[in-house]
DNA sequence: TCTATTGCGGATATTTAGCATCCGAATTAT
DNA sequence: ATAATTCGGATGCTAAATATCCGCAATAGA
């Protein structure tokens, strides 16, 4: 099991733009060029944060991407749902329904013991995720972070606008 | 991200073993067989089982596979870690590191705050699955399911054994 | 209007995971 | 001893997920 690149990219371009003052745009090949990642792949991650909503785009110069609501309201879940899909990491095959000794549709109106655990155990997953906000990974940053460091990066920024 | 439908089987196959007498060896092959898996991956799954300490193997007529402890001391995140690897789901590949403002080495003693909270999640995540064993789930069943289901499917799998 | 820029979606390549097969080694029952 | 089982590991094939590329549409500024 393993989570796919794309949505460690997506979480710090994410950040990368809940650091940035309100209205300003970025497009995803800078995104990309930021971290030195792949440009149409990262583009490709960019578009999946546009249609679950999680930032907003525009094209044509000066266009690009922005966060669609306040840092505080965008937690990993919600980057990692657009990135990777609402889908559980374990899926129930109904194995208990094969086989020699098959259990009838009709007793299986609920998930088994096995696939009920895992299914908890994702939610206590998701609901960690859940409590985790742009806002509050940039607040944590900013107690770590030199003030010198931070004002470098937004330089860099701004020569790219 | 998904987990490999290995880890259902196996889970499967472990509370099975759990649900029989001590001292009771069973061939992967009739593991696969009760719920109609593909035998020679199954065998390949319990032999990742069998490398990681979950069962034990006898070799030879009348050997197979049975549990090497007591079925309330194999959690779910033993079959997890046996069946898919110790590693976690997200591998921070230490972006900020790469880069036209790329941190320095020095900076990173400490995990970013993105990595920080991928790893707290999956560590909530595991803490679920290692409070499940298969005597919790052995229990459970037992409690929904009709006795004369439980018989019939020791009555099976004695004319197999 | 024209051009440079940028996002969007389809098409394509690459890598990984899932699945099957084979044969050898070990063990037990006869 | 001998034969029947059964695990263990190596190898190859197929399907799916992942990563990449390319042309088109839309937008802003000159």
């Amino acid at each position: 099991m393993r989570m796919s690149d794309g949505v460690e990219w997506a979480a710090h371009a994410c950040a990368l733009l809940a650091a940035l003052p309100e209205g300003v745009g970025v497009s995803a090949a800078l995104l990309a060029e930021f971290n030195d990642l792949p440009p149409a792949y990262m583009a490709k991650h960019m578009q999946a944060l546009a249609r679950a909503g999680v930032v907003t785009s525009a094209r044509g110069a000066g266009g690009g991407y922005r966060l669609a609501r306040p840092a505080s309201e965008v937690t990993l879940w919600d980057i990692v749902e657009a990135v990777e899909g609402p889908e559980p990491a374990f899926r129930c095959t109904e194995i208990r329904q094969k086989g020699p000794c098959a259990a009838k549709p009709a007793e299986c109106r609920h998930p088994c013991q096995i696939a009920a655990a895992f299914h908890a155990a994702e939610k206590a997953w998701r609901g960690s995720l859940k409590a985790v906000s742009l806002a509050s990974i940039l607040a944590d940053l900013a107690r770590k972070q030199s003030p010198a460091r931070r004002a470098e990066l937004l330089a860099w920024l701004e020569t790219k606008l």
